[in-house]
Order: C-alpha cells, then sequence, then structure tokens
RNA sequence: GCGGGAGUGGUGUAACGGCAGCCACGCCAGACUUAGGAUCUGGUGCCUUCGGGCGUGCGGGUUCGAAUCCCGCCUCCCGCACCA
C-alpha cells in the first residue's frame, strides 16, 4: 500500500492534530461587538453575523449513537460555510442539566444528581470535539451552572413582577410591570381583572392584605388552586404538555390524576393569541407551526347566557346558528353553579335514566362527581364514548324559542375549555347526538342535510331550517350569515356576546423535585409570596441528605406532594432584610420544570460570564435584533427534533415576548428559523423465536438475512439497546474517522427527512474522501501533485458548475446534493488527470474549500499541504464565475409528439427559429416529420424542441 | 374522526412544468495484484422478436409537454383527539 494513502489511520492521526490546534489557536472562537469577548472584533466588523444554533442535549449518560449527531452535524457544516462565505458566526453549545431523568439516574446510583450530570455532560462534551465541531467552548454552560441559574430565578422575578394589560399596545395586549397596575388601581383608573376582588368589594376599602392578594392574582407568574396532573409515580405535579394523550406522564409514563392543588402557574394564555399570530412571521415547517396552532386552539363563537331559575348558565358554542336547534344544556361536573342549581326533588314522572338511580338531585349529582373525579383520563378513554350523566332536576330557558331545555351534568363537558357548560344541539353535533340518544331527548334539526343523509348528527354545510320565530329568522341562510344575524340579535338582546377561545391552557410551573432551580420567592408573616431581589440572587439549591422526591404506588391517587425541599428546615426558614429590617421568611419549596432553563439559554450564549445582567442589550441587538421592519429577529438558524414542537418551543416563545415587552430584548421571537432534523433508524432482525440477535452479526445472502446461519427477521425501528442494532459514532469513528462519518451522515439526504442508517453504505463516503486526498496529494511522496498550470475548459465548467450547486445545497441544508456534486468533480479530476499529470492548483484548491465545511479536518490538512499556513475555516468559500456556468453548445432534445426522438447539438445562444432549423436537419426527425402535417411546433431555447403532428 | 406531510430502480436519493433516475450503496464484468472488505475502468429501471415498447402508488383532468399543477381514491408516516 502506498505510504501516504488516506486510511482511517491517517485520517484519525489528522483529525487529533487538527482538533488540538483549533483548540490551542481558538480557531472558533467569535468575537461579540463589545464586552469581554470583544478581542478580535475588529476583524469581522464588516461581516454580517450568522447566529445558528442546535437544540442543546440532555445528558442522560445513555451515551450517543449515530442519530444524535445529525443535527450537530448539520449546524457545523452551515456554521463553518458561513464563516467561509463571510459571515461572524456563532454556533455555540450548551447543556440542559435539571429535570427528572438526571435524578431519577442519580437516585439509582445513589450519587448526587450533580454528580452523575457533570460527568455525562464532559462525556458528551468529548464526543463532539471528536466529531470536529466548530463550537466556541467559550460559551459553553450548563443551565445547573449557579451563574446560569441565577438570571433563570431573575427571569422568573421579572414574570411575577409583571401583569398583562389586555389593553396596551392598540388592544394587543402587553407585559408591564405591577407597579403600574397598583399605581392605576389606587388611581382608580383601572378596574381589577374580573374575579380577581372579593366578592361585593372595592379596591379603595380593602386591607393591604386584600391588596396584595388582588395583585397577585394579576401576575403573569402566580398561584392558583385548580386541578392540576398529580403523578405520584413521579411524585411530582406535571403541566398538560407533559402528560399525554392516554393520561400518563411523558417521562416515565406513570399514570396522571386530575387533583386540585395550589401550585405556581405561568399565564402563558395572554399571550395565545400573540403567539398564534406570530406564527405567519417565522420561517419554520409548516407541520411544525401547525401543532403550535392546534395546540392553541383558537376557536370563535358566542357566549350565550341562558336563565335556569334566579341564575344564568354561560355557555360557550363555535355553532351560535344552530341555537334553534338546542334542546337541553350540559354542564361540566366540576362547574361552580352545579349545587345551586340542582333541585331539592325530581318531579313526579322523571325519565329513570336521568337520575342516575339517586332519590335527589343532590345524590345524583354527588355521587356523578365522585365518579368523575376518580376517574384518569386512562379510564375515560378504556371505557369508549358511551355518554354518560344525570339531570340536575332544573331546567333553562332557550332565549329564541322559549322552550324549556333540562340542564344535565356530563363528564364529556370538561372543566377547562370554553365556559364548562354547553348547550346541546343534537342534530348537529356528534357528542351531543350520542348523549341525546342515550337519554331520550329531542333533536331538532337547523341545517338542511343532503337528501341521501341518514346519519345522526349531521355536521357539514346547508341552508338554515327550523329557524325562525316572530322576532327573527334564520331559515334559508347559510352558516356564516346565520351566525353574524343571530349573534348581532343575542348582543342587542342582551343575551351573549361574540367571543374567542382557546384550549391552551395557562402553563403549571411548579414541581415537587430536587433537581431543579429553587423558586427566588419567600413568604412573609401573611403567608404571601415575595420576590427574592437581584442582590440575593442566586437563591442556591441547598444540599440535602435526601434529594430524591417522595413517590408513590403509580395509582395512588390520594396521595400528596412532598417537595424534597421541604425537608431542608435549616434552609426553608431564613432571615432576610428585605428593605423594612431582618425578619423572618419561609422559602418556596417547589423547584422550576426543566423546561425554565431552556427557555433562555440562546441568550445567555450572547454574554456567557455577564454578572450584572442577563444580556447585554448591546449584544443581543447585534446577534438576535430585527434586521428590517416588520422581522422578529431571533436565532438565524434553529435545528432540533420536532419532539419539543410544544413544549420547549412554545415555553421559549412566551418568555422572549415577555422580555420583549418589559424592554429587556429587542427581538420579538427567539427562532426566527427553525428546522426540524430527520431522525435515523436502523434495521434489527429477529430470530425464530422472535428474540432481537445483534444486527452486526447478521449477514445478507441472495435477499435473505442470516444470524449464525440461521435465518432471521428483518426489522425497521429506533436504534438503541433494545433492539439490538446500536451502533456509536465512536466506533464509525474507528473504523472510519470523522471526516468520512460526517460526509456519510450529510450525504444520506436533507437534513430534515428521516433516514436508516447503513454501516456498509459508509465505505462510500471514505472512497470519495480518499479519491479527494489522491487528487490533491501524491500517495507516494505525501507532496501536493499540483501544479500552476491551466485547466481545460471541460474542467473549468465542472468546477464552476460544482462550486454553483454546493453552494445551493449548503443554503438550503441538502447537504446530499453538495456532496454529490463535489463527487462529481472528484470523478472529473480523477480521470482527467490521472498519476503523472499534475492537478491544476486553481482547481484542486477550490476543491478543498469546497469539501471544508463537511470534511473540516482533512480539509485543513491538504490546505496546509498546498501552502496555506492558515486555517481553511477562515479561507474565502469560492464563488463561481458565471462565464463557466454557460455551455458554448447544448445538447437540446428533439421531441414529436412530446417523446424524445433525437438530440441536437447547437450554440447555447442559438434562438427559437435556429434550434427549429437544427431539429428539423436531423435525419430522425426528418424520417417522423415526412408526409405528416406538423400542427404546431413548440421551441424553448437551450431545452427542446417540441413538433406536433397533426 | 380532524389536521399536516409523503409515495420515483434492489436501497438511500436527484430532477426552474421541458431528455425521469444525478451521486452513492449493492450487484455484474474487467484491469492491477501472492492476496483483497484496497484502488482504478466499464455496466446496471423493467420488458424486448433489438425495430422498439413500458415506466415516478391508482384513476381522471389541465397542457404541445406532468414525478412536478388540479380533482377523486389508496397506502404509509407524524400530530391532535369528547376542545362545544
Amino acid at each position: 500500500m502506498p505510504p501516504h494513502r488516506y486510511t482511517p489511520a491517517l485520517a484519525q492521526s489528522i483529525e487529533l492534530a487538527w482538533q488540538d490546534r483549533w483548540e490551542g489557536e481558538g480557531t472558533f472562537h467569535t468575537p461579540n461587538p463589545t464586552g469581554a469577548l470583544s478581542e478580535g472584533f475588529e476583524r469581522v466588523a464588516d461581516r454580517p453575523k450568522a447566529f445558528v444554533m442546535d437544540m442543546f442535549p440532555y445528558p442522560s449518560g445513555a451515551g450517543l449513537h449515530v442519530g444524535h449527531p445529525l443535527g450537530y452535524l448539520g449546524t457545523d457544516v452551515t456554521s463553518r460555510f458561513l464563516r467561509m462565505d463571510g459571515h461572524n458566526v456563532l454556533h455555540p453549545m450548551g447543556y440542559d442539566a435539571f429535570g427528572l431523568p438526571a435524578e431519577q439516574y442519580a437516585v439509582q446510583t445513589g450519587q448526587h444528581p450533580r454528580v452523575t450530570t457533570e460527568a455525562n455532560i464532559e462525556a458528551i462534551a468529548a464526543q463532539l470535539r471528536r466529531l470536529g465541531v466548530d463550537h466556541d467552548i467559550r460559551r459553553t454552560f450548563a443551565t445547573i451552572d449557579p451563574g446560569y441559574y441565577k438570571w433563570t430565578q431573575w427571569i422568573f422575578t421579572r414574570l411575577f413582577e409583571a401583569w398583562f394589560d389586555p389593553d396596551a399596545d392598540g388592544g394587543r395586549g402587553q407585559a408591564r410591570p405591577i407597579t403600574e397596575l397598583v399605581a392605576e388601581l389606587d388611581a382608580g383608573t383601572r378596574q381589577s381583572a374580573p374575579g380577581t376582588l372579593p366578592e361585593g368589594r372595592v379596591w379603595a376599602e380593602l386591607s393591604e392584605v386584600e391588596r396584595r392578594q388582588v395583585v397577585d392574582a394579576h401576575r403573569l407568574a402566580y398561584r392558583h388552586e385548580a386541578p392540576v396532573n398529580w403523578c405520584p409515580g413521579l411524585g411530582t405535579v406535571l403541566s398538560n404538555e407533559e402528560v399525554t394523550a392516554d393520561g400518563r406522564s411523558e417521562r416515565g409514563n406513570f399514570p396522571v390524576f386530575r387533583r386540585p392543588l395550589t401550585q405556581w402557574m405561568m399565564r402563558i394564555t395572554a399571550y395565545a393569541e400573540r403567539l398564534l399570530s406570530d406564527l405567519d412571521r417565522l420561517d419554520w415547517s409548516d407541520s411544525l407551526k401547525q401543532m403550535q396552532r392546534n395546540w392553541i386552539g383558537r376557536s370563535t363563537g358566542a357566549r350565550i347566557a341562558f336563565p335556569v331559575g334566579p341564575e344564568s348558565v354561560e355557555v360557550f358554542t363555535t355553532r351560535p346558528d344552530t341555537l334553534f336547534g338546542a334542546t337541553y344544556l350540559v354542564l361540566a361536573p366540576e362547574h361552580p353553579l352545579v349545587e345551586a342549581l340542582a333541585a331539592a326533588d325530581w318531579p313526579d314522572g322523571v325519565d329513570p335514566r336521568w337520575t342516575g338511580g339517586a332519590a335527589t338531585p343532590a345524590e345524583a349529582v354527588a355521587a356523578y362527581q365522585r365518579q368523575a373525579s376518580r376517574r384518569s383520563e386512562l379510564d375515560r378513554q378504556a371505557e369508549g364514548r358511551e355518554k354518560t350523566g344525570v339531570w340536575l332536576g332544573a331546567t333553562a330557558v332557550n332565549p329564541l324559542t322559549g322552550r324549556d331545555l333540562p340542564v344535565f351534568i356530563a363528564d364529556y363537558v370538561l372543566t377547562g375549555y370554553g365556559t364548562g357548560a354547553i348547550m346541546a344541539v343534537p342534530g348537529e353535533d356528534t357528542r351531543d347526538w350520542e348523549f341525546a340518544q342515550a337519554f331520550g331527548l329531542p333533536v331538532v334539526r337547523t341545517v338542511q342535510p343532503p337528501a341521501a343523509f341518514d346519519g345522526g348528527a349531521y355536521t357539514g354545510s346547508g341552508p338554515m331550517i327550523n329557524s325562525s320565530n316572530d322576532q327573527l329568522s334564520l331559515d334559508g341562510l347559510d352558516k356564516a350569515g346565520a351566525i353574524a344575524t343571530v349573534t348581532e340579535w343575542l348582543v342587542a338582546h342582551g343575551h351573549g356576546e361574540a367571543t374567542t377561545t382557546y384550549k391552551l391552557r395557562d402553563w403549571l410551573f411548579s414541581r415537587q423535585r430536587y433537581w431543579g432551580e429553587p423558586f427566588p420567592i419567600v413568604y412573609d408573616s401573611d403567608d404571601l409570596p415575595i420576590a427574592v431581589p437581584e442582590s440575593m440572587l442566586p437563591v442556591l439549591l441547598p444540599e440535602v441528605d435526601d434529594y430524591s422526591p417522595k413517590t408513590f404506588a403509580d395509582d395512588d391517587d390520594t396521595s400528596l406532594p412532598e417537595p424534597p425541599l421541604s425537608r431542608a428546615t435549616e434552609w426553608v426558614t431564613v432571615t432576610l432584610d428585605l428593605g423594612d429590617g431582618p425578619k423572618t421568611y419561609r422559602r418556596e419549596t417547589n423547584t422550576m420544570p426543566n423546561w425554565a432553563g431552556s427557555c433562555w439559554y440562546y441568550l445567555r450564549y450572547l454574554d456567557p460570564a455577564d454578572d450584572e445582567r442577563f444580556v447585554d442589550p448591546a449584544l443581543e441587538r447585534y446577534w438576535m435584533g430585527p434586521r428590517s421592519a416588520g422581522d422578529t429577529g431571533g436565532v438565524d438558524l434553529y435545528v432540533g427534533g420536532v419532539e419539543h414542537a410544544v413544549l420547549h418551543l412554545l415555553y421559549a416563545r412566551f418568555w422572549h415576548k415577555v422580555l420583549f415587552d418589559l424592554g429587556y430584548v429587542s427581538s420579538e421571537e427567539p427562532f426566527r428559523r427553525l428546522v426540524n432534523q430527520g431522525y435515523i433508524s436502523a434495521f434489527a432482525y429477529t430470530d425464530a423465536r422472535r428474540f432481537y440477535v445483534p444486527a452486526a452479526e447478521v449477514v445478507e445472502r441472495d435477499g435473505q438475512f442470516f444470524h449464525d446461519g440461521e435465518p432471521v427477521n428483518r426489522e425497521y425501528g429506533k436504534i438503541g439497546k433494545s433492539l439490538k442494532n446500536m451502533v456509536t459514532p465512536d466506533e464509525m469513528i474507528e473504523a472510519f474517522g470523522a471526516d468520512t462519518f460526517r460526509v456519510y451522515e450529510m450525504s444520506t439526504g436533507p437534513l430534515e427527512q428521516s433516514r436508516p442508517w447503513e454501516t456498509k453504505a459508509v465505505v462510500g463516503s471514505q472512497r470519495l474522501l480518499q479519491r479527494v486526498w489522491r487528487v490533491v496529494v501524491d500517495e507516494e511522496t505525501g507532496q501536493p501533485r499540483v501544479a500552476d498550470t491551466e485547466p481545460d475548459a471541460g474542467t473549468s465548467r465542472a468546477l464552476n458548475r460544482a462550486i454553483e450547486a454546493v453552494r445551493d445545497g449548503m443554503g438550503t441544508l441538502r447537504f446530499n446534493i453538495a456532496i454529490a456534486r463535489i463527487t462529481e468533480l472528484t470523478n472529473h479530476l480523477t480521470q482527467a488527470f490521472g498519476p503523472g499529470t499534475a492537478v491544476p492548483r486553481s482547481v484542486a484548491e477550490p476543491l478543498v474549500l469546497l469539501l471544508a465545511p463537511l470534511a473540516p479536518h482533512v480539509a485543513e490538512e491538504m490546505w496546509s499541504r498546498l501552502d496555506h499556513p492558515d486555517s481553511v475555516a477562515w479561507a474565502q468559500f469560492p464563488v463561481a464565475e458565471q462565464r463557466w456556468l454557460v455551455d458554448d453548445t447544448v445538447e437540446v432534445a428533439v421531441q414529436v409528439n412530446g417523446k424524445v426522438r433525437a438530440q441536437v447539438s447547437v450554440p447555447a445562444d442559438a434562438d427559437a427559429a435556429a434550434l427549429e432549423a437544427a431539429a428539423r436537419a436531423d435525419e430522425r426527425i426528418t424520417g417522423y416529420l415526412d408526409g405528416a402535417t406538423v400542427r404546431r411546433v413548440v421551441v424553448v431555447p437551450g431545452r427542446l424542441v417540441n413538433f406536433v403532428l397533426g
């Protein structure tokens, strides 16, 4: 074998050497325009900035498999390309390190979570370094660093010290400091939000404590008692986003129960409209935007009040047009008016289906409420959609028909959505139809179904029928017209109003776990919360003897949360001087959810060591600020998994908008462009007993698969230990080198696309790098085999076409295209400049530059051997010369009736007439045209000629 | 059920409405070799009577021309799911 062949061993020694040099020289240090990291900024001052980021990893301890680096490599290639193409590029990395998995792993191993977490971080950092990524490691931090979570706590205090003014910013709504609310309440220029004042009281006459309670109820971070998701198996409560559709925890898959508890909430619902409408301004995939839209769940309709005796029940409906068809009302079992509305006795002759077998309405209600509260979401699912409920013994009145409407409670109406009460229209709603069938309730159709329709509820469109009284007629109108007409009537007569509701709920923010940010909150002698002042931050997580949370049997729904910090009694009770002398306070013992740390980490990369503020505003403007009027600003490219569609990405957008409203950031959105990288899966194999066998040991013969000579069955799935198809980057780097691994991962498809892993195909990428190496370096001497000769025209064309296509592939994250064009160029050079023929330097150098973002180590080595002392990372990326992108002559297809029958070679600038003449001159074409009538000739210069025969 | 996305060789994929399958894996053949899981060269959609014919999930449509645009199906993937 030649002594200087690009073998895995040579690749590895090149890679390790360059990784050391990059670190030693600070090659990837990104200068800030100002402040501590501004050294060297003058070098890049005239460059446009580019902020490229990955969703930072959670250091789990399970180790990386070959799927994990895909996104990291995608941003790395992009970042390196942009740097070479003249940008000041910021490509940082950090670690999301608080949270349940680290804590649970620590519980298993008996180690403090910090110890295991830091070991895991170190392992991932080493793997990332070995991949050759160009992170500016001076900016790396973990969310568990006190210097970081100090500012997470500080941002929490900003949310605590703010309220949402729905009238601000021209009715769009905006966060404002809470002190301004107090001032307006004191001045009498503002009424407190509905439901926040004690019944029948006014602000001016409240006691100091009562006033504080009213103010607390307005805060963006507030305490609230409500049914929450209690997960005994984890010993903590969870947010809606952390509970799966079948009522289990996303982490750990434990059952979740609804229990009323007092918890910290974040008023994300105040931002529902802005979170929804600003999606239109973001460069995100349609599917991701749609997921957020669905989660926010905006629907427009009307609130309608139905009198029930002395009370009034308000319902929300998106179909006020069907009001003439409303034949009963249903309240959620937990609706606050249920007890007040329940009648004392059943009337004579009550339908037995309506009573639940109880002697009185009150008993029926109590029994049904108990049953509903005990049922977990999972049980409801398991029972299917059979409708249950009981009658309250009360009736409402339909404001349009005057008809009596029996009022039921049923668990198919949810407390949390709309008003927790509905008007039931069995003619046009499937759920109401099912309930009406089960309870023998009348059906009135108000939308004319098609003649052939013979189903139950008709949910399609059609003209209104049966919808008139002496004041109003909707008959014959379409849906939109009927909604407008009836809403106008309801408003005019005081029965209701047009309104919008959202599925989005406020974000449950407290967790009863140890391994999270402590709340920067203390309680005074009135048991009311006070924010810890900035000067006393961070509130450090105390050392405790037992950091594991108290967990319970998975299904123990009677258990109550018990935060581990509550057992740190010396920490909980604290004496502080908050401005009125030293007093004793009690610390909040909940911790924040692990989403808190990832809500703002992108900002901290900009100014990682700042102890005076969470980020220097000048740095935020430089890296994140809007570029033009109407631009949201934000990170220029954010790459990560789609699993964060409604968790991290919604929470981070919410915090960012609050920071924007309060004037701390200039950008309106955190992530201007977002791409979800695909997943890498792999084949797995099962033997006759259906057990998985190690995939690496399976051989293929004639389309069949064998393990130890026995036939096995091929499956496809997630890479991991359980399917015995684990492949790690370390193995691949060991066998091929990091550059080959990088090129292979990038060559298998566009970044967004999921793809299978195929180890045997990696050799193709290795061959490519070997061919490039052989084009540039003499395998016998190790010297460059270039000369200052002029390339021929064909080579120049091949080079410039490759440059053009590689640039396009880099910009659109289709690195597979870039690699295919580099391969073509390399193959051309291999053929054109065989052994003994020097390669023109003006071609070899651009080839190395094109390859540099994808295979940076071998590119550095070749660049160096081509006598360039400086890193290729800062070399100028090639720009195509236009004159080589157009051919002198082109091959044009000649079609007859749309079928290609010949090729003719013509000058590239031949006009339509010349092209047609050339086509007619081809003897195969004359054969077709002889004796036929040419009805039409379509000529597209440079592309084709099509003769349409009659 | 609702919403979103995708269906192209044995495989991963590529094609401004204009020559379908670039590039790679695999496979076949050859060269160089003591040897090859190295390297290089050539071939490789299917059928074929060697003229050609057929081919982008299925069926229609628009167009001189459709993988691409439109309509209706089918299949797969993802998200949501008693949200009024």
